[in-house]
DNA sequence: ACGAAGTGCAACTATCTGGTTGCACATGAA
DNA sequence: TTCATGTGCAACCAGATAGTTGCACTTCGT
């Protein structure tokens, strides 16, 4: 078993909210950003970003990175195996598709 | 990009719940039940139960069988295929593990 | 030194959600 | 028919959370 369930949780709830997905995707495809950067792509504020971001961290699925007076945010996924892997065990035996994906971890 | 929106966030938000998580591994493991049956597997009442097959069926990651005066619900997971995939476009180019996954899609 | 730009902290609000209880409706068995 | 079992619906509650605004603090450039 993946085991540890409590990460599990957070990783789901994190990645649930569609802001939080879409800030993870914006730092892969434009490299590290600042908060005040990421809140000018989005309709929100810079403290809602602030608080995403936090989560984010908290989740090990982006560390800060400061330099000066200001905070770029990198994405760090080795978290995402972890979902891969409850994923492909909660489908163990359900289709085929999964067993492929399953056999390759 | 990785296809429509609203149904990822639907999926994420579902799993998001342990309760709703350790339904589908119930479901996996022990074949269809009923609402009743698996509320006896878990602390909380009937109704709460109820209401997360509600969430799952809409996600589509359950479907409920009726057969006289009760209902079994199975698992159905198609949909787990979409979480896997937008895991593994997010995580494009980010480690070589992803990319192991991603090339046997 | 001084102002602008960026970050951090806190309070407050509205909404969502997991959970409960209570009761009505439907079905199977004696 | 009668009763137990199972399902469905609705109201209600407490806590979490996404979002806001306001203000203080820090750092850089001139």
């Amino acid at each position: 078993m993946s085991s540890e369930r409590r990460p599990l949780d957070e990783l789901f709830a994190v990645l649930a909210d569609p802001t939080r997905r879409a800030v993870l995707e914006h730092l892969v495809h434009d490299g590290p950003l600042t908060a005040t950067e990421l809140a000018d792509r989005f309709p929100s504020t810079r403290q809602a970003i602030v608080k995403h971001l936090k989560l984010l961290a908290d989740a090990d699925l982006v560390t800060p990175e400061r330099s000066g007076r200001e905070v770029r945010y990198r994405a760090t996924t080795e978290r995402l195996a972890d979902v891969v892997t409850w994923l492909l065990g909660a489908s163990a035996g359900w289709d085929r598709r999964a067993e492929r994906l399953r056999a390759h971890r």
